[in-house]
DNA sequence: CCTAACCTTTACGTTAAGGTTAAAGGCCCT
DNA sequence: AGGGCCTTTAACCTTAACGTAAAGGTTAGG
């Protein structure tokens, strides 16, 4: 068999990944996806020989994880974002939390958007400023 | 005289903070404003008496340092995003440094945005998914 | 002038988010 | 069955970004 990028189950059909094609893919190191997982944000399935073994549901997490990364949120942050994701769909009451706070984050991301357009106008600016000077003082 | 939260310089008529005045008004602590000026992103002149002395262009640069931070960048990526405010207005090669290394944080910007658009975008739909269920729930 | 409420520097402590290394074992190929 | 490359856990190390406390100077109000 190849060098398996992917690996179906015969089964289920479920297709799965190991810790370096998700390393790989999405460059980041094993042990930071270990360390996710000690802090209980991704919690993937074992193998018969205790390898770590990733469903897509798993990937998309990951994904999540490394995008909430990326705007700056702690992993305790993002661990309840990924609460908000994982609420009980019977529990009415933990529904109308979730409901609530998926709004407060919304509002918390466009308030982010806002900001950062904010700040790519400034540096438009400031680039035009740079611009028009370097015309000056190149006719010169 | 009143407890002042701004302070007119008699002289140049310049409105000048303090640190205490500019961590309220960001809420954020004195000490972390100081760490700022230690990794010299921020350097505030000073009083007779040694007292840290804020003027609007301070006021202006913390608020960018703050910015950038809710971003997720580090102090040092913020002071090179500083330094591109800071170029030397005279000398052609820095500024055209300064133009390209904008251009670039520009994209990165947008790159953010976008993702952040997609954030919010998965968090409506789930938040849709959610009142549904809900009204389901209430429904029986 | 006194005092409370500021401010200063220095130094050490803490926390989050991993990096690194080691020892032990699993997986695949021939 | 062995070799080479993978994976596992555990333990310790590192860096950024502050928090906190000590020891003392400054300033405004009475």
């Amino acid at each position: 068999m190849k060098k398996q990028e992917k690996q179906k189950d015969q089964e289920s059909q479920e297709t799965f990944y190991t810790i370096a094609d998700l390393a790989r893919e999405f460059d980041v190191s094993k042990r930071s996806i270990r360390f996710y997982e000690e802090k209980n944000l991704i919690s993937p399935r074992r193998t018969k020989g205790n390898y770590r073994l990733y469903s897509k549901r798993d990937r998309r997490r990951l994904r999540l994880i490394l995008r909430g990364k990326r705007f700056g949120y702690t992993l305790d942050e993002i661990a309840e974002i990924i609460g908000f994701n994982d609420v009980d769909f019977d529990e009415k009451d933990q529904i109308r939390k979730a409901i609530e706070f998926g709004a407060k984050k919304i509002g918390d991301i466009r308030d982010r958007i806002n900001e950062l357009q904010l700040l790519e106008n400034e540096m438009l600016e400031l680039g035009q400023r740079l611009r028009d000077r370097l015309l000056e003082l190149e006719k010169k």
